[in-house]
DNA sequence: TTATTTTTGTAGTGCCCATTACAAAACCAT
DNA sequence: ATGGTTTTGTAATGGGCACTACAAAAATAA
């Protein structure tokens, strides 16, 4: 089942590029999300047919499963590193939301893949598929300020998902990353607050 | 055209409530979102029949435009009153996302209707139906912060936008109201800070 | 009663969707 | 060459969708 490259496989050779191929599918995936976007559309983009879509990626459910996780390796925010023991919380946080508003920002303004695609729609497992990972990544966070602040966690993770969620609002609403950038910092100063206080 | 009930018409009488049905259709867009919604859940809920759902409500997007005009005058924030011209900008801003932390996670906590349905899906002419409403939604509070703090306007109109669509999509998230407006009392402490600096 | 109007239920319509059968084509190994 | 393997292109297939044709039913108006 190994569908690594490096095999100099028997038969026909591919004509796409997969590498390609996978962005074109996490770029139409972000703009256009799970439901919207048809294999049709898909197979459109990489310049195939179906039989080789079906070959290649196994089906539309599966091809997504694949991009998010691969959007979430390359472009994901490090968590880990930005929550770090020996960095203050606040500014932990802080780094966090600026990534996110770059990251948010930048590209095509789509927002983060992962939260809009939990956000659900017509397919349910897609929907799913994408909350897995935004549980993954909240639990990363969690863990981090649980570090810090134990008994604020609750508070400092209601509201780093809230900003989390406008950002991405924000992004997709054709913010510039600037202006993300400025809403990721006033959120970030008035977390420090809540944090001095005892 | 008139479609008021109190006409006394001459035809065969209409064997459903027109207003519980629009509750019922409130109820099931707001849950599962226009694309995921299919005419069939929404006659078996209301218990007719295709034509009908087509005879009272035109297409299932006519519905939905009604449906949506609906839950703004029904459910939709005080934004002139919350940002009355008497009332400092701070505290405005305070009472918008309060009401709004409240609107939201009240009921079923399906968020925002508004802010959700323009968020955009399979659709494209639902989506404009919400996007629409959400302008005008920005239009008003708009011209309540520009009263105010006309240099810090948009500023201010990225945050509070931002807050809304980070409380619509925690209350989705099942964030409990006390939950939500602890992350709105947050987020407008932060702007009165903002606010007071020069 | 008879005519008119509107709603109702039955049973479809065509469209777009994800997915696949099938055989020809293009590569490797022998 | 020959056989084995995988991908390719053509052309479907079944399912769900929004929507509707049609005639019977239920009311009012004359």
């Amino acid at each position: 089942m190994g569908t690594t490259k490096i095999n100099k496989s028997r038969g026909r050779p591919r004509a796409f590029d997969m590498e390609q191929a996978l962005d074109k599918a996490q770029a139409l995936f972000a703009e256009k999300g799970y439901d919207a976007l048809s294999v049709a559309d898909l197979t459109d983009a990489i310049g195939i047919n179906p039989p080789s879509f079906y070959s290649a990626f196994g089906s539309k459910s599966a091809l997504y499963g694949q991009v998010l996780q691969r959007y979430a390796e390359l472009e994901g925010i490090d968590i880990v590193g930005a929550l770090a023991a020996d960095v203050p919380l606040a500014e932990g946080v802080a780094r966090l939301l600026g990534e996110a508003a770059a990251n948010y920002g930048g590209g095509n303004g789509t927002g983060c893949m992962v939260i809009e695609g939990a956000r659900g729609g017509v397919d349910a497992q897609a929907c799913q598929q994408a909350r897995r990972l935004l549980d993954m990544t909240y639990d990363a966070v969690h863990s981090g300020v649980s570090l810090h602040a134990p008994e604020k966690a609750e508070m400092v993770m209601d509201y780093v998902m809230a900003t989390l969620a406008g950002l991405s609002s924000s992004a997709r609403n054709g913010l510039s990353p600037d202006r993300l950038q400025r809403i990721a910092t006033i959120a970030s100063r008035q977390l420090a607050h809540e944090l001095e206080e005892k």
